[in-house]
DNA sequence: GGATTCATGAGGTACGTACCTCATAATATC
DNA sequence: GATATTATGAGGTACGTACCTCATGAATCC
């Protein structure tokens, strides 16, 4: 019971009684050959159950693909923590004739963008995953790339899906939806009435938009006694968030939750830990990262809505590879999770 | 600012003043090199940053990773779905030099499954990964097969650790404390004293009585009010844990909730629709399966406790072919999550 | 029916690595 | 100092595919 090899293109030219030449023709799409002999080589193909070894022909072509994470340039744990992953990755695949670069680009101009997109385009780059704020700009500058054959994914921050050959991220109002029933059945059931506190980094973006959607709905159909509040926009202040939180919760008295749609939480878990340890709120955060960790670990947050990182990074690797290459994905291993992390399921 | 080319064997040559027949010599570790030699070469190495290429240097030495699964051959829906990703992994890597056998061996038979192994020791495989109960004999083989140099990883069920290269599957503690949490925040918490009804296949199975550990101690600890009784054994038979249900709620007025350490829940879905739709249990059960997917869209199950098993298999096959080469991998993307899902996580 | 276009074959080189043989230089042995 | 031993170099072939050139036979055109 020997295993019996993979055929090779010899194999198909014998059985095709062609020669190789032809059938590398066929394979490769070249122009010259006789629809009755392509349909012959592609009968021989298919009954052999001939694949292509794609390493001996990426090492052929010295293939290389090269690929570009665009990222804002902040310094949000979210994004040290992507970063980080994609070093890890970069590191694992260098011997995978994949080679990845990272290009910071500033969070709230969309010019710069523009200008590093451009730039891009005229590299010979294979795809490009983007984590950035969708604008007019935006929208233009991805366009030019696809239009020259670059590969686009967009990366978390969802740019409108038709823009870009593929999303790499959660379904923020999934996300959402899945916070409010965490949050309606985390909240004391002996409660008659409370109010919850929303809380981002910033309204306009359409992650925390989406999310905010999801999360208004569920409470709304599922459990009306809870009170959503508007939501407050932090700008990542910490002080900031921190004294409006202070505020509400002295202009509110049967406030029961904390809801806090974009990562950075550290106002959150120090508010916690320090005013707000007399009235035991339920309080549910987006993004695992060490601050967010360290709540669930001391149950100042209860639960933490999450989508991972390293999965992130190299689900979008494979795509755009896959896409730069034209072949199909597994569109169902791709599918980014929505996840709900508990202080028993923090790994490590 | 043209892609600098990576470094070949030749380059490592040039850079260490020695040909490309030593370079080769060092890097596959053959014998007749001097220390000295050596080191220059290996100092070359370092400095220009030589990674072989993996996908080349398998095309020259014509390598093929042989894998095996090994499962038993009940049919659950659990299983099901593994197969099924199996075949889909199997398909999408077709071309990449790995080929995937699945061996199915009678669930209870020991004698069967060391044969089956011993087989497989005499074909040229390079990893196994195995799903089985442990048994003096089970070891037994496994020893065999590792000590013949084929890498083994246990799948989901977990054999002892040291006895395999690698555990792929969940913290079965932190999967059943999860599942505590969940059972004792989303009881009503207006209610005084209440218990829980836990459910299982066979009791026999370690990774049962892991998430029963984990369960009541959680229980125990933070919500001692709910009293868990014992665990009630299925054998799988629907009909037979349908009746044990009936029988323990007619028993117990003051039932609050059902825990189902195993997959294999149509028993219990069928009851709540059924039986107990005048009160309202709190349901979390194990494995995502269209069971409790169906479950979960109609709120007859409020959580599912899962693996994700595409991540499992894909995992398996990467542990399988870095413990074959002997390289490393990343213990962080192998870590196998426990994934709590809910309606609206559940995806699709 | 000679010129032109098209279809195919034959054969080569290259990619980066593995592995082989044979020659020769350097070193150790007695 | 001749001989055995060890270390290294030079050069080749192979893996499966891509891509190139050139030759030649077949079909088409006017």
């Amino acid at each position: 019971m020997q295993t019996r090899m993979r055929p090779t293109t010899s194999d198909i030219a014998r059985e095709a009684r062609v020669s190789l030449a032809t059938v590398d023709r066929v394979i490769n799409e070249r122009p010259g050959v006789k629809t009755e002999t392509v349909n012959k080589v592609n009968a021989a193909i298919k009954h052999l159950g001939y694949v292509r070894d794609v390493s001996a022909a990426n090492l052929a072509k010295k293939r290389r693909y090269q690929l570009v994470f665009v990222l804002p340039d902040d310094s949000s744990e979210f994004l040290t923590e992507l970063i980080r992953q994609i070093n890890a990755v970069r590191l694992s695949i260098s011997s995978d004739r994949t080679e990845i670069r990272i290009k910071k680009v500033a969070a709230n101009d969309p010019h710069k963008l523009v200008s590093q997109l451009r730039k891009i385009k005229r590299q010979s780059v294979d795809g490009v995953a983007i984590m950035a704020r969708t604008t007019p700009q935006s929208r233009d500058a991805i366009a030019e790339l696809r239009a020259a054959g670059i590969a686009v994914v967009a990366l978390v921050s969802d740019q409108p899906s038709s823009d870009v050959d593929h999303f790499v991220g959660i379904d923020n109002v999934a996300a959402g939806k899945t916070a409010g029933r965490l949050m309606g059945r985390f909240v004391p059931s002996n409660i008659e009435k409370g109010k919850i506190v929303v809380l981002t980094n910033s309204i306009q973006s359409y992650d925390s938009l989406n999310r905010r959607h999801g999360f208004d709905e569920i409470l709304r159909e599922e459990f009306p006694h809870l009170n959503v509040l508007p939501t407050i926009e932090g700008h990542g202040n910490t002080e900031r968030i921190y004294r409006a939180l202070e505020n509400t919760i002295k202009n509110n008295q049967d406030i029961v939750g904390i809801y806090s749609l974009s990562s950075g939480n550290r106002a959150v878990t120090e508010f916690i830990e320090e005013a707000a340890i007399s009235k035991k709120l339920t309080v549910i955060v987006h993004e695992l990262t060490e601050h967010s960790k360290n709540g669930l670990r001391d149950s100042s947050i209860d639960a933490v809505i999450t989508q991972h990182r390293g999965q992130i990074v190299r689900s979008a690797i494979r795509v755009l590879k896959a896409k730069s290459d034209k072949t199909n994905f597994d569109m169902d291993q791709e599918q980014i999770r929505v996840e709900i992390v508990l202080k028993e399921n923090l790994a490590n």
